[in-house]
DNA sequence: ATATATGCAAAGAGTTTGCACCACG
DNA sequence: CGTGGTGCAAACTCTTTGCATATAT
């Protein structure tokens, strides 16, 4: 366990949500000045072999975030930006019927769902 | 309408499924050898803004397909990269659940759906 | 003719890799 | 010591942009 190390984990655990690669080096950097964008990189890839975070994509590639509690479905607004989430519990009759149909066991978690937001479809219905 | 535009419509439109920006490239230049990686993307941007072919966010980034009848959901596997599709009329019912909670019109379309395909689940199983 | 599309070259962003070096057990 | 993590520099992929030229209508 080096101070690198422990910098990228601890940004990242106490991230709400998720962020991507370079702004955990950018963060990180503003405590461990020297540290360099490749360990970033090959420490996530660890820390993703090893459980501890994950990453999904969404609309500009991918974030990553602490993996565990409360996976969530991240909703994405195609017109605005703004995001949401749903408790991915709720997909639970989408994906039994995806497993029935594919035999696919599907992850709603991982890539986001875009679509458009409550605030947009208003502004457009003006 | 250019010789260029005319070969990148046709082999969007002649394919199945969907195409990235760099192999459309590829198989437009065998026909048209001179031909530009920055043409294609300024001409796929354009065809988007037409309403003729639209992108998905698969696993390794944006493709083309032509947009129409059967928009379908993608599903890749992310053990083995396997796809499958469902139609996206399947997901109404999640669609209208989101709709009611949260107020938000999800595409299930535009971004991929990652998950474990049949053959990995036996292959994991054993 | 004239508006616009193309090719080219360069620039950027994001990510990966080889390698020498340093640190720690 | 020796394994392995780090910084650095370079390479790579994908995409975008400015500009002069070529082309469609």
């Amino acid at each position: 366990m080096t101070p690198q190390r422990l910098a990228i984990v601890d940004e990242i655990m106490s991230t709400e949500g998720h962020i991507t690669p370079q702004v955990v080096a950018q963060r990180v950097k503003e405590r461990i000045p020297g540290v360099n964008v490749s360990t970033i990189y090959r420490t996530l890839e660890l820390l993703e072999s090893l459980g501890i975070v994950s990453h999904a994509h969404l609309e500009k590639g991918p974030e990553y975030h602490r993996k565990g509690e409360h996976e969530h479905v991240h909703l994405v607004c195609s017109r605005c930006g703004q995001e949401d989430y749903l408790a991915s519990d709720q997909t639970a009759p989408l994906q039994e019927l995806i497993v029935r149909h594919k035999g696919f066991k599907a992850d709603f978690t991982h890539f986001a769902v875009a679509g458009i937001c409550a605030d947009c479809q208003r502004r457009a219905g003006t």
